[in-house]
DNA sequence: TTCTAATCGAGATCAAGTATCAATAAGGCG
DNA sequence: CGCCTTATTGATACTTGATCTCGATTAGAA
């Protein structure tokens, strides 16, 4: 399972080589930081949790996942944006009201909808976003034990 | 059709009212202003627009309005969160990728989409949000005509 | 090893938004 | 109407997230 976390990274770093990037110990770090998270996580925790990579380069390094495509870049209400691994091609997210938590799905009713929802809008589809706001199972239990 | 637009007004005046809040000149101009306003907006355009009113008092106004179900903030990627006046109860936005603006649509089959999800996703619905990015029919035009 | 362009990162800067707090104004009451 | 209490205002300082600058450093091809 260790070459399946292995593989995860040398994705990411793939991406980066793609674009014509250099490989440095900076963004070595950024990447197994990235590759370590389970969670969906902000650019300044990342800063946080790198203090030995300098800011910009973090940002810098975020950026041109997003551009490749390995990591997706989420708005949220309140919040700086939040980033996810992009395990799987075309997928969705729920957000944790209570802890923040990203999970994602995928479901393919959701496409369909899409499509007969191109009747009644003006203009063009090129796009859409779907986010459905959970208490998570973890937030449920605790609420439940009097937290 | 002056009347149209006064109630919407006064709709807003009373989303405040109900909160036990005073009426004065300067969230009446804050009022007037998104009254007037067919498209989403920021917070910093109404403080360019009114310059008058103080960028506290523009944020702390808009804050109530949302407090108060009157305004929907909405989390845009890569730009500041953007408001629309609450026109219809539960609504989705349609977003334009060229010009950013923004549009608002109703669809039945939704919900039903988001129960069945709930069988899908661990946790508890609490709610959820649905953008469209389009390319509207003024950009679509605009791109045809050669601009 | 050498060389050069890519990269780094400390710190300045920018942008959005909040906190502070003395001055002002709303609106209930007599 | 005028008083008085309290909400409100808004200039300004500050906070946070993110980008820009630019001299120092480093990857990696030759």
């Amino acid at each position: 399972m260790s070459d399946i976390a292995n593989s995860l990274e040398v994705d990411l770093f793939t991406a980066l080589q793609d674009k014509g990037l250099r490989k440095t110990s900076a963004r070595s770090a950024v990447l197994t930081r990235i590759d370590s998270a389970n969670d969906a996580f902000t650019a300044e925790q990342l800063c946080r949790d790198l203090p030995e990579v300098g800011r910009a380069t973090v940002y810098r390094t975020i950026r041109h996942l997003v551009d490749a495509g390995a990591l997706c870049k989420l708005a949220i209400l309140d919040s700086a944006p939040m980033y996810s691994v992009a395990r799987v091609e075309h997928h969705h997210h729920t957000i944790c009201s209570k802890c923040g938590a990203v999970g994602e799905f995928r479901h393919s009713t959701v496409e369909r909808v899409m499509r007969s929802l191109g009747k009644e809008i003006g203009g063009k589809i090129v796009g859409h976003r779907i986010e459905i706001f959970i208490t998570c199972d973890q937030c449920l239990s605790e609420a439940n034990a009097g937290g």
